[in-house]
DNA sequence: TCCGCAGCCGAACTAAATTCGGTGACGACC
DNA sequence: GGTCGTCACCGAATTTAGTTCGGCTGCGGA
Protein backbone atom coordinates (compact mmCIF):
# COMPACT_ATOMS: atom_id res chain seq x y z
CA UNK A 1 0.00 0.00 0.00
CA UNK A 2 2.88 2.54 1.19
CA UNK A 3 5.94 2.59 -0.64
CA UNK A 4 9.33 3.06 0.64
CA UNK A 5 9.23 7.14 0.04
CA UNK A 6 5.73 7.35 1.33
CA UNK A 7 7.10 5.65 4.54
CA UNK A 8 9.95 7.69 4.98
CA UNK A 9 7.82 10.85 4.64
CA UNK A 10 4.74 9.38 6.95
CA UNK A 11 7.53 8.96 9.59
CA UNK A 12 8.82 12.63 9.50
CA UNK A 13 5.69 13.89 9.66
CA UNK A 14 5.07 12.09 12.52
CA UNK A 15 8.11 13.22 14.35
CA UNK A 16 7.42 16.84 13.24
CA UNK A 17 4.51 18.18 11.21
CA UNK A 18 5.81 21.52 10.81
CA UNK A 19 9.08 20.96 9.21
CA UNK A 20 9.00 22.98 5.50
CA UNK A 21 8.24 20.36 2.58
CA UNK A 22 12.09 21.06 1.37
CA UNK A 23 13.20 19.57 4.26
CA UNK A 24 11.23 16.86 3.93
CA UNK A 25 12.24 16.83 0.85
CA UNK A 26 15.81 16.98 1.17
CA UNK A 27 15.60 14.42 4.21
CA UNK A 28 14.07 11.75 1.44
CA UNK A 29 16.21 12.84 -1.23
CA UNK A 30 13.30 13.87 -3.83
CA UNK A 31 12.62 16.97 -5.03
CA UNK A 32 10.31 19.62 -3.67
CA UNK A 33 7.92 19.26 -6.02
CA UNK A 34 7.52 15.91 -6.03
CA UNK A 35 7.39 15.59 -2.16
CA UNK A 36 4.47 18.03 -2.40
CA UNK A 37 2.51 15.72 -4.94
CA UNK A 38 3.39 12.46 -2.30
CA UNK A 39 2.26 14.28 0.70
CA UNK A 40 -1.47 15.73 -1.12
CA UNK A 41 -1.93 12.04 -2.04
CA UNK A 42 -1.46 10.65 1.33
CA UNK A 43 -4.09 13.19 2.41
CA UNK A 44 -6.21 12.18 -0.25
CA UNK A 45 -5.71 8.54 0.50
CA UNK A 46 -6.82 9.20 3.93
CA UNK A 47 -3.09 7.75 4.67
CA UNK A 48 -2.37 11.22 6.41
CA UNK A 49 -5.57 12.00 8.70
CA UNK A 50 -4.66 15.85 9.68
CA UNK A 51 -1.66 17.50 11.74
CA UNK A 52 -2.14 18.53 15.49
CA UNK A 53 -0.57 20.75 17.83
CA UNK A 54 0.73 18.65 21.11
CA UNK A 55 0.01 20.57 24.12
CA UNK A 56 1.06 20.47 27.64
CA UNK A 57 -2.26 19.43 29.43
CA UNK A 58 -1.20 20.83 32.69
CA UNK A 59 -0.78 24.51 30.69
CA UNK A 60 -4.38 24.21 29.80
CA UNK A 61 -5.54 23.84 33.68
CA UNK A 62 -6.18 20.12 32.89
CA UNK A 63 -3.75 18.87 35.87
CA UNK A 64 -5.70 15.52 36.81
CA UNK A 65 -6.05 12.94 33.98
CA UNK A 66 -7.94 9.91 34.36
CA UNK A 67 -8.93 6.76 32.68
CA UNK A 68 -12.54 5.32 33.25
CA UNK A 69 -13.44 2.05 32.35
CA UNK A 70 -17.66 2.01 32.15
CA UNK A 71 -20.31 -0.86 31.83
CA UNK A 72 -23.38 -0.06 30.04
CA UNK A 73 -26.56 -1.94 30.38
CA UNK A 74 -28.57 -2.79 27.84
CA UNK A 75 -25.74 -2.83 25.08
CA UNK A 76 -27.75 -2.34 22.26
CA UNK A 77 -26.48 -0.37 19.13
CA UNK A 78 -28.63 2.54 20.03
CA UNK A 79 -27.50 2.36 23.61
CA UNK A 80 -23.87 2.57 22.29
CA UNK A 81 -24.53 5.29 19.74
CA UNK A 82 -26.63 7.69 22.36
CA UNK A 83 -23.64 6.92 24.87
CA UNK A 84 -20.82 7.72 22.77
CA UNK A 85 -21.80 10.58 21.51
CA UNK A 86 -23.08 12.70 24.71
CA UNK A 87 -19.79 11.55 26.54
CA UNK A 88 -18.08 12.44 23.63
CA UNK A 89 -19.69 16.12 24.17
CA UNK A 90 -18.42 16.68 27.97
CA UNK A 91 -15.48 19.06 28.39
CA UNK A 92 -13.65 16.84 31.13
CA UNK A 93 -13.75 14.34 27.90
CA UNK A 94 -10.67 13.74 25.95
CA UNK A 95 -10.99 10.61 24.25
CA UNK A 96 -13.84 8.05 23.93
CA UNK A 97 -13.03 4.28 23.24
CA UNK A 98 -15.86 1.72 22.33
CA UNK A 99 -14.35 -1.68 23.29
CA UNK A 100 -15.42 -5.21 23.86
CA UNK A 101 -13.79 -7.71 26.66
CA UNK A 102 -13.55 -7.07 30.09
CA UNK A 103 -15.32 -3.28 29.57
CA UNK A 104 -17.79 -1.77 27.04
CA UNK A 105 -16.45 1.80 27.31
CA UNK A 106 -12.91 3.31 28.32
CA UNK A 107 -13.18 7.37 28.89
CA UNK A 108 -9.92 9.46 28.98
CA UNK A 109 -10.96 12.17 31.42
CA UNK A 110 -9.19 15.29 32.09
CA UNK A 111 -9.54 18.22 35.45
CA UNK A 112 -8.14 20.58 36.70
CA UNK A 113 -7.77 19.07 40.11
CA UNK A 114 -9.36 16.00 42.25
CA UNK A 115 -12.78 17.36 43.13
CA UNK A 116 -13.27 18.13 39.51
CA UNK A 117 -12.73 14.35 38.35
CA UNK A 118 -14.99 13.71 41.19
CA UNK A 119 -17.23 15.98 40.26
CA UNK A 120 -17.42 14.28 36.62
CA UNK A 121 -17.60 10.76 37.79
CA UNK A 122 -20.46 11.51 40.50
CA UNK A 123 -22.83 13.94 38.28
CA UNK A 124 -22.15 13.04 34.83
CA UNK A 125 -21.65 9.07 35.09
CA UNK A 126 -22.60 7.77 37.61
CA UNK A 127 -26.27 9.28 37.36
CA UNK A 128 -26.53 7.83 33.87
CA UNK A 129 -29.22 5.15 33.41
CA UNK A 130 -27.45 2.69 31.40
CA UNK A 131 -24.33 2.77 33.31
CA UNK A 132 -24.30 -0.16 35.64
CA UNK A 133 -20.67 0.21 36.99
CA UNK A 134 -17.14 1.78 36.31
CA UNK A 135 -13.95 1.51 37.76
CA UNK A 136 -11.45 4.53 37.30
CA UNK A 137 -7.74 4.61 37.19
CA UNK A 138 -5.80 7.91 38.07
CA UNK A 139 -2.77 8.45 35.14
CA UNK A 140 0.54 8.77 36.86
CA UNK A 141 2.55 9.00 33.58
CA UNK A 142 1.50 8.54 30.02
CA UNK A 143 4.21 7.24 27.41
CA UNK A 144 3.41 8.03 23.94
CA UNK A 145 5.08 7.04 20.62
CA UNK A 146 4.16 9.19 17.92
CA UNK A 147 6.08 7.42 15.27
CA UNK A 148 5.18 3.38 14.53
CA UNK A 149 7.61 1.20 13.40
CA UNK A 150 7.34 -1.83 11.19
CA UNK A 151 6.86 -4.84 12.63
CA UNK A 152 9.61 -7.55 12.33
CA UNK B 1 -0.91 31.08 32.29
CA UNK B 2 -2.30 31.93 28.62
CA UNK B 3 -4.08 35.28 27.50
CA UNK B 4 -6.71 34.83 25.09
CA UNK B 5 -4.66 35.31 22.09
CA UNK B 6 -2.58 32.19 23.35
CA UNK B 7 -5.12 30.22 23.70
CA UNK B 8 -6.62 30.68 19.88
CA UNK B 9 -3.13 30.32 18.70
CA UNK B 10 -3.50 26.90 20.40
CA UNK B 11 -6.59 26.22 19.36
CA UNK B 12 -5.93 26.97 15.77
CA UNK B 13 -2.79 24.66 16.07
CA UNK B 14 -4.43 21.82 17.58
CA UNK B 15 -7.20 21.84 14.64
CA UNK B 16 -4.62 21.92 11.61
CA UNK B 17 -0.52 22.23 13.03
CA UNK B 18 0.26 22.61 9.18
CA UNK B 19 -1.74 25.78 8.33
CA UNK B 20 0.42 28.75 7.89
CA UNK B 21 1.79 31.37 10.48
CA UNK B 22 0.26 34.00 8.34
CA UNK B 23 -3.23 32.23 8.17
CA UNK B 24 -3.29 32.16 12.06
CA UNK B 25 -2.15 35.53 12.21
CA UNK B 26 -5.06 36.45 10.15
CA UNK B 27 -7.64 34.41 11.75
CA UNK B 28 -6.73 35.86 15.37
CA UNK B 29 -6.18 39.22 13.66
CA UNK B 30 -2.79 39.59 15.25
CA UNK B 31 0.76 40.34 12.86
CA UNK B 32 2.70 37.46 11.14
CA UNK B 33 5.69 38.98 13.00
CA UNK B 34 3.72 38.97 16.49
CA UNK B 35 2.33 35.85 15.95
CA UNK B 36 5.15 33.88 14.87
CA UNK B 37 6.86 35.47 18.00
CA UNK B 38 3.72 34.11 20.23
CA UNK B 39 4.04 30.63 18.74
CA UNK B 40 7.89 30.70 19.45
CA UNK B 41 7.48 31.59 23.02
CA UNK B 42 4.27 28.99 23.33
CA UNK B 43 6.93 25.79 22.55
CA UNK B 44 9.78 27.75 24.56
CA UNK B 45 7.50 27.45 27.14
CA UNK B 46 6.40 23.75 27.23
CA UNK B 47 2.55 24.60 26.14
CA UNK B 48 3.03 23.41 22.61
CA UNK B 49 5.45 19.95 23.08
CA UNK B 50 5.28 19.22 19.47
CA UNK B 51 3.44 19.21 16.27
CA UNK B 52 2.38 15.40 15.12
CA UNK B 53 0.61 13.95 11.75
CA UNK B 54 -2.05 12.22 12.66
CA UNK B 55 -1.82 8.28 10.16
CA UNK B 56 -4.71 5.94 9.75
CA UNK B 57 -3.57 2.92 11.28
CA UNK B 58 -5.13 0.28 9.03
CA UNK B 59 -2.76 1.91 6.53
CA UNK B 60 0.12 1.24 8.61
CA UNK B 61 -1.23 -2.41 8.50
CA UNK B 62 -2.40 -1.87 12.02
CA UNK B 63 -5.79 -3.27 11.84
CA UNK B 64 -6.45 -4.38 15.56
CA UNK B 65 -6.09 -2.11 18.17
CA UNK B 66 -6.83 -3.15 21.96
CA UNK B 67 -6.24 -2.18 25.79
CA UNK B 68 -4.73 -4.25 28.00
CA UNK B 69 -5.05 -3.21 31.48
CA UNK B 70 -2.04 -4.86 33.33
CA UNK B 71 -1.48 -6.01 37.18
CA UNK B 72 1.90 -6.43 37.93
CA UNK B 73 3.36 -7.08 41.33
CA UNK B 74 5.69 -6.27 43.13
CA UNK B 75 4.33 -2.81 42.86
CA UNK B 76 8.35 -1.23 43.69
CA UNK B 77 9.21 1.56 41.52
CA UNK B 78 12.06 -0.49 39.79
CA UNK B 79 9.04 -2.97 38.60
CA UNK B 80 7.44 -0.23 37.52
CA UNK B 81 10.18 1.96 35.70
CA UNK B 82 11.23 -1.46 34.14
CA UNK B 83 8.19 -2.35 32.87
CA UNK B 84 6.83 0.78 31.62
CA UNK B 85 10.13 0.98 29.29
CA UNK B 86 10.57 -2.40 28.21
CA UNK B 87 7.03 -2.64 27.29
CA UNK B 88 7.09 0.90 25.52
CA UNK B 89 10.00 -0.33 23.54
CA UNK B 90 8.37 -3.14 22.19
CA UNK B 91 7.06 -1.90 18.53
CA UNK B 92 3.12 -3.18 19.13
CA UNK B 93 2.75 -0.82 21.69
CA UNK B 94 1.46 2.81 20.96
CA UNK B 95 0.97 4.13 24.08
CA UNK B 96 1.95 2.83 28.21
CA UNK B 97 -0.45 4.88 31.06
CA UNK B 98 1.03 4.18 34.09
CA UNK B 99 -1.79 4.51 36.79
CA UNK B 100 -3.58 3.77 40.39
CA UNK B 101 -6.91 2.62 40.85
CA UNK B 102 -8.68 -0.42 38.97
CA UNK B 103 -5.03 -1.45 37.24
CA UNK B 104 -1.33 -0.76 37.36
CA UNK B 105 -1.05 0.04 33.70
CA UNK B 106 -3.02 0.37 30.77
CA UNK B 107 -1.41 -0.65 27.46
CA UNK B 108 -2.41 0.69 23.98
CA UNK B 109 -1.65 -1.82 21.69
CA UNK B 110 -2.28 -1.99 17.89
CA UNK B 111 -1.31 -5.49 15.05
CA UNK B 112 -2.34 -6.39 12.07
CA UNK B 113 -4.73 -8.57 12.88
CA UNK B 114 -6.19 -10.90 15.84
CA UNK B 115 -3.07 -13.70 15.50
CA UNK B 116 -1.10 -10.74 16.32
CA UNK B 117 -2.82 -9.42 19.23
CA UNK B 118 -2.58 -12.52 20.59
CA UNK B 119 0.84 -13.38 19.94
CA UNK B 120 1.54 -10.00 21.86
CA UNK B 121 -0.15 -11.29 24.89
CA UNK B 122 0.91 -14.95 25.37
CA UNK B 123 4.88 -13.80 24.08
CA UNK B 124 5.39 -10.89 25.20
CA UNK B 125 3.08 -9.97 28.24
CA UNK B 126 2.18 -13.23 29.98
CA UNK B 127 5.99 -14.49 29.89
CA UNK B 128 6.72 -12.09 32.16
CA UNK B 129 7.18 -12.75 35.80
CA UNK B 130 6.07 -9.64 37.38
CA UNK B 131 2.65 -9.68 35.43
CA UNK B 132 0.11 -11.45 37.91
CA UNK B 133 -2.91 -10.53 35.57
CA UNK B 134 -4.40 -8.43 32.26
CA UNK B 135 -7.32 -8.06 31.03
CA UNK B 136 -7.77 -7.38 27.02
CA UNK B 137 -10.41 -4.84 25.41
CA UNK B 138 -10.49 -5.27 21.52
CA UNK B 139 -11.25 -1.55 20.55
CA UNK B 140 -14.25 -1.20 17.83
CA UNK B 141 -14.29 2.76 17.35
CA UNK B 142 -11.62 5.15 18.87
CA UNK B 143 -13.81 9.22 19.47
CA UNK B 144 -10.43 11.09 20.17
CA UNK B 145 -10.77 15.01 20.57
CA UNK B 146 -8.08 16.98 19.17
CA UNK B 147 -9.06 20.82 21.00
CA UNK B 148 -9.76 20.85 24.36
CA UNK B 149 -12.50 24.20 24.90
CA UNK B 150 -12.22 25.57 28.54
CA UNK B 151 -14.15 23.97 31.16
CA UNK B 152 -17.74 25.93 32.09
C1' DT C 1 5.69 64.21 34.15
C1' DC C 2 9.15 61.39 32.44
C1' DC C 3 11.48 57.13 31.80
C1' DG C 4 11.90 52.31 30.73
C1' DC C 5 9.95 48.23 29.27
C1' DA C 6 7.12 45.03 26.77
C1' DG C 7 4.48 43.84 23.03
C1' DC C 8 3.14 44.74 18.67
C1' DC C 9 3.59 46.30 13.90
C1' DG C 10 5.21 46.68 9.07
C1' DA C 11 8.84 46.90 5.68
C1' DA C 12 12.65 44.50 3.70
C1' DC C 13 14.81 40.45 2.84
C1' DT C 14 15.22 35.44 2.65
C1' DA C 15 13.22 31.13 1.94
C1' DA C 16 9.48 28.07 0.92
C1' DA C 17 5.23 26.61 -1.56
C1' DT C 18 3.16 25.84 -5.75
C1' DT C 19 2.58 25.37 -10.72
C1' DC C 20 3.66 23.46 -14.90
C1' DG C 21 6.09 22.02 -19.04
C1' DG C 22 9.62 18.78 -20.13
C1' DT C 23 12.05 14.20 -19.68
C1' DG C 24 12.90 9.46 -19.19
C1' DA C 25 11.63 4.80 -17.72
C1' DC C 26 8.47 1.29 -18.20
C1' DG C 27 4.92 -1.63 -20.01
C1' DA C 28 1.35 -2.69 -23.55
C1' DC C 29 0.44 -3.59 -27.89
C1' DC C 30 1.23 -4.07 -32.48
C1' DG D 1 11.73 -5.40 -31.82
C1' DG D 2 9.72 -1.02 -32.27
C1' DT D 3 6.43 2.47 -31.00
C1' DC D 4 3.18 4.70 -28.26
C1' DG D 5 1.06 6.07 -23.98
C1' DT D 6 1.40 6.66 -19.19
C1' DC D 7 3.30 7.82 -14.91
C1' DA D 8 6.41 9.69 -11.76
C1' DC D 9 9.69 12.76 -11.18
C1' DC D 10 12.32 16.92 -11.86
C1' DG D 11 13.66 21.93 -12.13
C1' DA D 12 12.72 26.63 -13.38
C1' DA D 13 9.58 30.36 -12.69
C1' DT D 14 6.17 32.54 -10.03
C1' DT D 15 3.55 33.33 -5.98
C1' DT D 16 3.36 33.16 -1.23
C1' DA D 17 5.20 32.66 3.36
C1' DG D 18 8.85 32.95 7.04
C1' DT D 19 11.95 35.79 9.47
C1' DT D 20 14.43 39.82 11.11
C1' DC D 21 14.63 44.11 12.97
C1' DG D 22 13.97 49.04 13.81
C1' DG D 23 10.55 51.88 15.46
C1' DC D 24 6.01 53.02 17.68
C1' DT D 25 2.78 52.93 21.46
C1' DG D 26 0.80 52.31 25.80
C1' DC D 27 1.46 51.25 30.49
C1' DG D 28 3.51 51.21 35.15
C1' DG D 29 6.86 52.95 38.25
C1' DA D 30 9.65 56.64 40.00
Amino acid sequence: MLDELDSAIVRLLQEDARQTNREIARKTGIAPSTCLERIRLLRERGVIRGYHADIDLASLNRGVRALVAAQVRPLSRAVIDAFQQSIGELPEVLSVYVTAGSDDFLIEVTTPDIDGLHAFLADRLAIRREVVGFRTSIIFRHLRKTTLEPLA
